[in-house]
This record gives structure tokens, C-alpha cells and sequence, in this order.
RNA sequence: GCGGGGGUAAUCAAGCCCGGCCAACGAUGCGAGACUUAAGAUCUCGUCCUGCAGAGGUCCGAGGGUUCGAAUCCCUCCCCCCGCACCA
């Protein structure tokens, strides 16, 4: 029978005999749940080690007494799989050769033209894989994301009306990267060119000109307001005149353009050339003077809105600019400018920053040699230089009234706040890269005023969930200060889109909820969803929801309103307070600052403090052969292809065995290829040996028993923290070393012993190797299924631990012998151990007393034995060994006559295993040729080896 | 830049919070031996350097420091990974 056979077959089994289907019942309850997959394709290895890593939390919880729930269900909520449905339609090579590699036959293929085909098609497969990984899943529970599923989309309805009712959900505007063809944000994904891209906020400075009109500068810096001294602009250059929000603003003719795209009343009226500018004079913001307008070769005019104000002191360009300009100041003359009054033109410190004197721009353009506005590239760099330290260290000079003293990066802000305010400013937003939407569109940035949000900025809501995150258990627990750190950072979250399948917003219908947003509290609609295929479609209202997740109203009166039977409303809500709150929910890490984050937000916001989440386990991404797995990295797996050369067993054993923590682990595909032979042979071991062995009760028995209750109370520990790697060592690779360890030393097994070994050993492995483990405890007598057994408590005060010590001392002992048999090498005639005399263990008291007072510092430790008269007597011996017991100290917990026992006992082990005769005798007892008897130290016996 | 996680012997990877049983768990790979007609599987031993007595030396990204003692604590620096959103 090959693995694949048993694995159908446990797979079977536990179907027929619905061995997870989860029903309020015995035992303490156990929710656990996984984010659902996107439904547009298959799942690869990094869905397999997270669902992996659930199922075992699942199956050990189970084996601990627990009463288990492990839901799953399938997310098509969004634009993806509209969009490849549209690449199928349009019989895009690309996007059909992906499904081909997935297993569809070309005569399928114009099916997958449909996005409601993609629902109905991968869901099964999704299922299908995640049954043949042995996933512990209660099937009845699934269902689908959208209006598709009617029932869903009603619950996701009631969750939105929820959250509104206490105005959490609110509309507002929001600078978004926009395509104008498509008239839709264009996320990281939907992008060809500029991922990571945002939108970016410029201070529209506003200069007054006599005539009322403005000259409007675009400025990243607006806190260095204080050093302005004139502006640029490109006298070859047309700029548009407009109306803006009431206003004449003279600006470049696209930054005119963008303005009327975000949120600004724009009108267009004519334009003016650049040259017509320069000389005159405007009013600069917050400092009130009147500066000049100059000619300048580097302003860009679809940067910002082409026209610069210039602060030569901290600005690179601004600097060299007025340098060239100074130096050809009588061609200024032809732009009707008072060579003088260039001349004046002084930059003035404003910024007092480390590492730099009162003008950065003009010491960092000398230190780098750059001569003029041309040099584009070295200026940037420049510019970058400056603004490192002078935003984190600087700090306002005198000169710059009420912000003098305060740090740059304080100063910013309230001195765009400041001129905002006062209307000497206005924002507009700009990508610093191009960005290109798929469709080839070069993308804008929009205000877009209508849009709904979460509002996740809210500081009262922030409150709530941090208090829901400070009593959650987090695995691993060093995952706390992300969380922390994105609670804080999260602001209001644009909610609906335009596009894509989901739930229409119940207010608004021009919206869906978008696909973040209506997978936040699903995880109370597991405790129901089965229950709910029997209540009539529309009979699923907010009443009914209310009901069941709020507790309001009586069963009888939301019977009435709603149409739905009371007994079902009833379970349901039975059902509901039975499963929540959910105990833990796994994902991988990239999930902390958005979904994992998103459901403590939602929780908080629609349940009550009992409801709210308890756990949440993260895991790193997949690595595989050391590197990320990626189709262009040629790595890529999908987990049915793993599941197809490997099987579930190994396959599962191989992820649990990559790593813990947020670490990537890695996928080991050697090892992979030689689980599969130790698992075989393990399940014959355990068939052949079960029922066989004397009933003689020896010291290694007594051994072999205390190390199968420390193996399962350290196994138990590491589930418990999620540790699935740590526990799979301690409960598999170090209990099967310890295995060949007892059945060499034991010779023929204890019966009773390996009874206990078989079925703890099936039942820890069972976490990771279900299937072979079903094998191995129905054909080793065990009752039921494995699955579905109980693990015993250990209580770790009941262990042996004298009997694990006094077989690690004569362990110790073997590796000495060995070690000096090795050295000196030839036939060896007789080995004699020596136990250390009485005097050295009184000396060993008297040193453990003096460290656990005073530490380990030998003059100390030293003073303290030599005040001890018995100890004194022994003379000039004493400080070698003490420097001994220092270096050495054991941990064995044994005393003078366990440890002679011990070794007197297993003497004839002894010589059996090096071949010759082995003696042990106490020191002084025995004749002792070459003097080494006296080496020995308690637990620590010394060996005199005779060729 | 900000926030987070890391850098350990051929590889993967424990240990670090709570300093000493640490030449540093374990697995894989590699080497030797046993078993076997052989291969495979399995078992034993070994796998930083030196050593005919259980030891010594060097070592845990680099450099300093604290300590009787540091992979573990502190400081500085270098390098890698993840996230920084409107998207699954």
C-alpha cells in the first residue's frame, strides 16, 4: 500500500464518518480560521503553508480535548477576475496560457471569458487540493464571497449599515491615482509602469502681483518660506492665465490642467508669455515682501506649476541659478532687469542644521563642483543631501518669528497650516514618476469627492482596537510592535470602488464594497452559514443579523419581521455565541497592515468586548531552493504539483519542518524526497512491534517512560506557541533518536512502554502526517480514529527526571570513553571508571552554595570552600578542582549514591558496547597505574583506560 | 527616509528575552564502519583546527564596551528581507 493509497483512503474515512464537522458539544470550543483565497486560480506552496500550519493548530487542539472548528470558504470580491475574464474574452495569449498551465482544456477556455465561470470553477479545485493536503475542514460552512451568494451579500449589507449607524463609515475626498480613460483608480497592480507611485503634496504658494493676479509656486518645502528672495520663471515658456476658485492664478498651462482634476473651480482664460514677466514683482507668502521675478533655465512646466520660488540658501538649484545669473547680469538687462538690483539678490540663512553653515545649498554646490542650472542630475543629488539632514536634525533660525527654535520637521507642517489658513497657500498633488495604467493611459492624480471611507483614522475607534490588540495573543509574539505600529498608522480607508464583482453599498448603490473592506467579520458568518441555507433568501435581513449577532430583540418578534423560523434563529444564535469569539485566525505577514488589522478595526466596531478576536498567527512567505518563489524565478509551485510528487503527509511535514516565526521558511525539497521512505518505515515499525516485548521492568523502561512525558509536555509547549518546526523535532526526530537509543540499551522492548511509545508517537505525528498516523493507529489497536483521540495531560512535576539524568550521565560518560579510546588508540585490555571520593562531593556543595550567593568568581567561590575545616584538610588538591566544578557544572540532579548505582549498574552495558571489560570503582579503591582516579569530580567520573 | 524582522559552522536552522552545562539542538548533505551477494533501506561513529587521556585553540555579520565569564547584555557600523496602502 503506497502513501497515496492511505492517504485516499483517511481521506474517505474521515468524510464518511464526517470526523470535522464541528457541532456545539463536549469540551471546551476551539475557532480557527484562515483568510479565504481569491478564486482566480490554484493554491501554490504559500497557501499550503499557511492553511498547513492552521490545520495543525487544528488537529493539535483536538488531540488536547478541544472541540474544533476549521472553516473555510472562497473571496471573489473585486476587479482581478473581471479583468482576466475580459483577457480571456479578448483571446489575450498570455492570460489563456496561464489557465492552460493550470489544467483547463482549450475547449473550456471561451467559458472562462465569464467572470461568474471562475466562481463556479475553482472553488471545488481550491477544495479539492486543500481535502488532498488532509486539511481538517468542516465542508458545510463554505460559501462565496458577493452577490453571487446572496446570503453573504445580505450580511455584508447589515455590516455596512452597522457600521454607518455609529458613523464609522463616511464620505469624503481623497487624492487618488487616477486614469482618465478608464475613470478608475489605478492600483499598484493595474499599473505597467510606476508601482509603489503616489500621490504626492505640493504647498501652492500664492505671490500677489499688483494687479491682483497671482504668480503660484508648487513647493515641497514650504518651511523655507523664510528664505525666499525672488522667483523663477522660463521666459521661453507660455503660462496659463485662469480663474481659480475666484481667483486669477498665472501658472503653467498643464499644472492649470491638473488643478481642475482635483477638487478646484477652474477657468481657463488666457495665457501669458514668460518673458512679460520677468522683472516685475510679487508679494511672497508669510514673509510679506515684495521679491523680483527672475529668468531661470530649470523650471520644468509639468513639474509643480512651472514657476519656482527661489531659496538659494537651502535649495541647490536655487542657488546656482542666481550664481548664473549674477555672473551674466548684464545680459539681464534685456529682460528689462536693474542689474543692481540682481546683484542684491543675497540668499539668508534660515535653517540651522548639523554638519552645514548657514548656507547648505551654496556649500554643497562648491563641495560638488557644480557650476550651473544644467547640471540636472548632480543637483538632485544635492538637493537630497541637504534635505536628509536638514528635515530630521534642523532647526529654525531666529529669523523666522513664531517657528524660531522649532525643529524643520515640526515647523512644516504648522507653517503650511499657517498659510492655508491665512489663504496664502492652496495643495494641489502630483506623482513624482510616471505612472501608466494597463490600458497605456498615463495616469493623473484625482480628487475624488465622493468616495466612502472606513474611518480608521478616527481616534476613539484607534482606541478601541488597540484595546482589542493589547488582549490578543500573538504568534509569534514578536509580531506585536507591527501591529502596534499600523493601528497608529492606518488612516481612513477609501471603501467602495466603482468596479469589480462585491456588494453594492446599501445607500449608495453606485458603489461596491471593495474586497478588503467585505472580509473583515466574516468569521461570525462560519458560526451560521450552514444553518442559514435553510432560512428563505428573503427572510436573511438586517432583523435576522441584529438578532443573532447583537442579541436584539426576541426570537418570536424577528421570526415575525423577518419570515425566518425561530428554531433556526434561535441555533443560530446559540451557534454563534457557542464559536465566538474567533480563538485564532493565521495568515502570512503581509496581511498585518491591512486585513489582519482591518478585522480587529471592524470587530470593535460592530461586536460587543466579549466578541472580539483572540489570536491571530503569522507566518513568513514561502521560500523556495533559498529564494522567493516566483514564476520568473522558475521556482513557482502550485500545491497541487507539490501535493502530486510529494503527498500530503511529507509535503506537510517538509512545511512544518521550514521555520518558525516571521522568517521566510524555506521549502527543502531534499528533504522533502527522503520523509517519504522514514514515514513508511516508521508506520512498519510501529505494525511490527506493537504487542510484542517482554514485561520485565527495568531501569531503561523507567527511562524510556520518563522521556515520553517530557517529550509530550516540551510538544505540547511548542504547539501551544505555535512552534510547529520545534515541536515536530522534539515529538518526531529527537523521540526516534531516543527510540534507537532505548531499543539498543533495552535489547527486547517492554511491552507496556512501547504500547505507550506507538500511541503518543502516532498521535504527535498525527499533527503533521495524518494520514499515516490513521494507518498506524488503526493497525496498532487504537480506538476510533487518531484524529480524534485525546492526548493525556502531563503534569511536568510527575516526570522522572532522575531517571532521564542518570541515563544522560552514563551517556556522558560513553562519549569520554570514546573520545580517549580514540586518542590513544590500539587494543584496549580493560576500562575502569572512578566515581569521585565523599570529601569532592562535599566540596561540590560547598562550591554550588558559594555561587548561588555570590556568583562564580573563583577567588569568592574559592574563599568560601577553603572556610569549610573537612575541605581545608584535603590541602593543595582543593583549588584545582574547585576551578573544575566551576567550569563544569553540571545540570544532573543526582547525588553520591544515584550516581555509583548508576554506573555500577551498567557496568556489563558497558563492556559490551567497547568490547572489553569494564570495572567502576570509587576513587582511592582501586590500584590506578597512571594516577587518574584523581581527576574525578562528581558526575564527572574519571577513566583509566588499560591497553 | 519611516516602521518591522533578520545576519549562527557545507546547506537549512535552534539558541539570544532569563549571560556560564555552547564547539553551539536538530535536519539535510558529505565521509567511515556494521548489516547485505550487491544496490537501496536501516543502524553506529565522524564531519572548524590541533592533540597517543577525556584537552587546548579559534568561532556565532564587523568593531568597541560591561562582566570572573558574552552567540546571548550595551554602544557604533555594515549587510539582507518585508511593509509604507485604496490592492488580491
Amino acid at each position: 500500500m503506497t502513501s497515496s493509497d492511505i492517504e485516499r483512503r483517511w481521506q474517505r474515512a474521515w468524510a464518511e464518518a464526517r470526523a470535522f464537522e464541528a457541532e456545539p458539544g463536549d469540551g471546551p470550543k476551539y475557532f480557527l480560521n484562515v483568510p479565504y483565497p481569491y478564486v482566480n486560480g490554484l493554491l501554490h506552496l504559500g497557501h499550503a503553508l499557511t492553511y498547513s500550519r492552521t490545520d495543525f493548530m487544528a488537529r493539535y487542539k483536538r488531540l488536547r480535548g478541544f472541540n474544533v472548528l476549521f472553516p473555510f470558504a472562497f473571496h471573489a470580491t473585486g476587479t482581478p477576475i473581471v479583468a482576466a475574464a475580459g483577457r480571456v474574452a479578448r483571446g489575450e495569449e498570455r492570460q489563456i496560457s496561464i489557465l492552460r498551465q493550470m489544467g483547463i482544456p482549450d475547449a473550456e477556455m471561451p467559458r472562462f471569458g465569464d467572470p461568474q465561470h471562475w466562481v463556479d470553477h475553482f472553488p471545488g479545485e481550491v477544495r479539492a487540493d486543500i481535502q488532498r493536503l488532509g486539511g481538517s475542514v468542516d465542508w458545510r460552512r463554505s460559501f462565496i464571497t458577493t452577490s453571487l451568494n446572496p446570503r453573504y451579500d445580505a450580511f455584508i449589507g447589515w455590516q455596512f449599515r452597522r457600521l454607518r449607524a455609529r458613523d464609522l463609515v463616511r464620505r469624503g475626498r481623497h487624492p487618488v491615482v487616477w486614469c482618465p480613460k478608464d475613470g478608475s483608480p489605478v492600483g499598484d497592480h493595474d499599473r505597467i509602469q510606476g508601482e509603489g507611485e503616489m500621490p504626492q503634496e505640493f504647498t501652492v504658494l500664492k505671490f500677489r502681483m499688483d494687479d491682483g493676479s497671482f504668480l503660484v509656486a508648487a513647493t515641497l518645502r514650504p518651511e523655507t518660506v523664510f528664505g525666499q528672495t525672488n522667483l523663477w520663471i522660463d521666459p521661453d515658456v507660455d503660462y496659463a492665465v485662469a480663474e481659480v476658485d475666484g481667483e486669477t492664478w498665472i501658472a503653467s498651462a498643464s499644472a492649470v490642467e491638473k488643478l481642475a482634476e482635483q477638487a478646484h473651480a477652474v477657468n481657463r482664460k488666457g495665457t501669458v508669455r514668460g518673458s512679460d514677466l520677468i522683472g516685475r514683482e510679487a508679494v511672497a507668502p508669510m514673509i510679506r515682501r515684495r521679491i523680483p521675478v527672475l529668468p531661470s533655465t530649470f523650471t520644468d512646466p509639468d513639474k509643480g506649476t512651472g514657476i519656482v520660488t527661489s531659496v538659494p540658501s537651502d535649495a541647490p538649484d536655487d542657488w546656482i541659478a542666481l550664481q548664473d545669473i549674477k555672473r551674466g547680469v548684464e545680459g539681464a538687462r534685456r529682460w528689462g532687469l536693474d542689474p543692481d538690483a540682481v546683484r542684491g539678490v543675497e540668499a539668508i540663512p534660515i535653517i540651522e542644521s548639523g554638519g552645514w553653515g548657514p548656507l547648505p545649498a551654496k556649500e554643497i554646490c562648491e563641495r560638488m563642483g557644480i557650476r550651473s542650472q544644467d547640471e540636472r542630475d548632480r543637483l538632485l543629488e544635492a538637493k537630497h543631501e541637504i534635505y536628509k539632514t536638514g528635515f530630521y536634525t534642523g532647526v529654525m533660525k531666529e529669523n523666522c518669528g513664531e517657528y524660531a527654535g522649532m525643529p524643520v520637521e515640526v515647523a512644516k507642517e504648522a507653517i503650511k497650516a499657517a498659510m492655508l489658513a491665512s489663504g496664502e497657500a492652496s495643495l494641489m498633488y502630483e506623482l513624482s514618476n510616471r505612472v501608466v495604467c494597463r490600458c497605456l493611459t498615463p495616469s493623473i492624480v484625482k480628487i475624488v469627492s465622493d468616495q466612502w471611507f472606513l474611518a480608521y483614522g478616527d481616534a476613539g475607534w484607534k482606541a478601541l482596537a488597540r484595546e482589542c490588540l493589547a488582549g490578543m495573543d500573538l504568534y509569534p509574539e514578536v509580531s506585536r510592535k507591527q501591529f502596534e505600529h499600523v493601528l497608529g498608522w492606518l488612516r481612513d480607508w477609501a471603501c467602495t470602488r466603482e468596479l469589480g464583482l462585491g456588494t453594492r453599498l446599501p445607500w449608495d448603490g453606485k458603489w461596491m464594497i471593495e474586497s478588503l473592506s467585505d472580509s473583515t467579520i466574516y468569521m461570525a458568518f462560519y458560526t451560521i452559514s450552514h444553518l442559514l441555507d435553510d432560512v428563505p433568501e428573503e427572510a436573511v435581513r438586517d432583523e435576522l443579523f441584529d438578532h443573532v449577532f447583537l442579541g436584539v430583540g426576541a426570537a418570536e418578534k424577528v421570526s415575525r419581521a423577518t419570515g425566518a423560523p425561530v428554531d433556526a434563529i434561535e441555533a443560530m444564535r446559540r451557534s454563534f455565541l457557542h464559536w465566538y469569539p474567533m480563538d485564532l485566525r493565521i495568515s502570512g505577514k503581509d496581511l498585518i497592515q491591512n486585513h489582519l488589522s482591518f478585522c480587529i478595526f471592524n470587530h470593535v466596531g460592530v461586536f460587543d468586548r466579549g466578541l472580539w478576536p483572540r489570536g491571530f498567527g503569522v507566518n513568513g512567505w514561502i521560500l523556495v531552493g533559498g529564494a522567493k518563489m516566483s514564476k520568473s524565478a522558475g521556482n513557482f509551485m502550485t500545491m497541487r504539483a507539490a501535493l502530486d510528487r510529494w503527498g500530503a503527509d511529507v509535503l506537510r511535514l517538509t512545511l512544518a519542518n521550514g521555520g518558525d516565526g516571521l522568517d521566510d521558511p524555506n521549502f527543502d525539497a531534499e528533504f522533502a524526497d527522503s520523509t517519504d521512505d522514514r514515514l513508511a518505515a516508521w508506520l512498519a515499525f510501529a505494525v511490527e512491534t506493537m504487542g510484542k516485548g517482554t514485561d520485565a521492568e527495568r531501569p531503561i523502561d523507567a527511562w524510556f517512560s520518563a522521556v515520553l512525558d517530557a517529550t509530550l509536555a516540551d510538544f505540547c509547549g511548542h504547539c501551544d506557541s505555535m512552534e510547529f518546526r520545534a515541536a515536530l523535532k522534539r515529538g518526531y526526530f529527537d523521540l526516534q533518536r531516543d527510540l534507537r537509543w532505548y531499543l539498543r540499551r533495552a535489547g527486547e522492548p517492554d511491552r507496556a512502554v512501547m504500547e505507550r511509545f506507538i500511541a503518543f508517537q502516532t498521535q504527535m505525528l498525527s499533527v503533521f502526517a495524518p494520514h499515516v498516523c490513521e494507518e498506524a493507529w488503526s493497525r496498532t489497536g487504537g480506538k476510533g480514529m487518531v484524529s480524534l483521540s485525546r492526548l493525556p495531560d502531563v503534569d511536568p512535576a510527575s516526570i522522572d527526571r532522575k531517571a532521564i539524568d542518570a541515563e544522560s550521565l552514563l551517556i556522558d560518560l560513553m562519549e569520554d570513553l570514546r573520545e580517549v579510546i580514540g586518542l590513544i588508540g590500539g587494543d584496549v585490555r580493560a576500562v575502569h571508571v572512578f566515581t569521585a571520593a565523599d570529601w569532592k562531593w562535599h566540596v561540590l556543595a560547598l562550591v554550588r552554595a558559594a555561587i548561588a550567593e555570590g556568583g562564580a568568581r573563583f577567588d569568592d567561590v574559592m574563599k568560601a570552600v577553603m572556610a569549610d575545616p573537612d575541605a581545608r584538610r584535603m590541602g593543595k588538591a582543593v583549588p584545582r578542582i574547585v576551578q573544575r566544578m566551576i567550569d563544569l557544572r553540571t545540570s544532573y540532579d543526582l547525588t553520591v549514591d544515584e550516581e555509583r548505582s548508576k554506573l555500577a549498574a551498567e557496568a556489563a552495558f558497558l563492556s559490551a558496547e567497547f568490547g572489553c571489560p569494564v570495572r567502576v570503582w570509587t576513587e582511592g579503591e582501586s590500584e590506578d597505574p597512571m594516577g587518574k582516579a584523581k581527576q574525578a569530580l562528581p558526575l564527572k567520573p574519571a577513566i583509566y583506560v588499560e591497553k
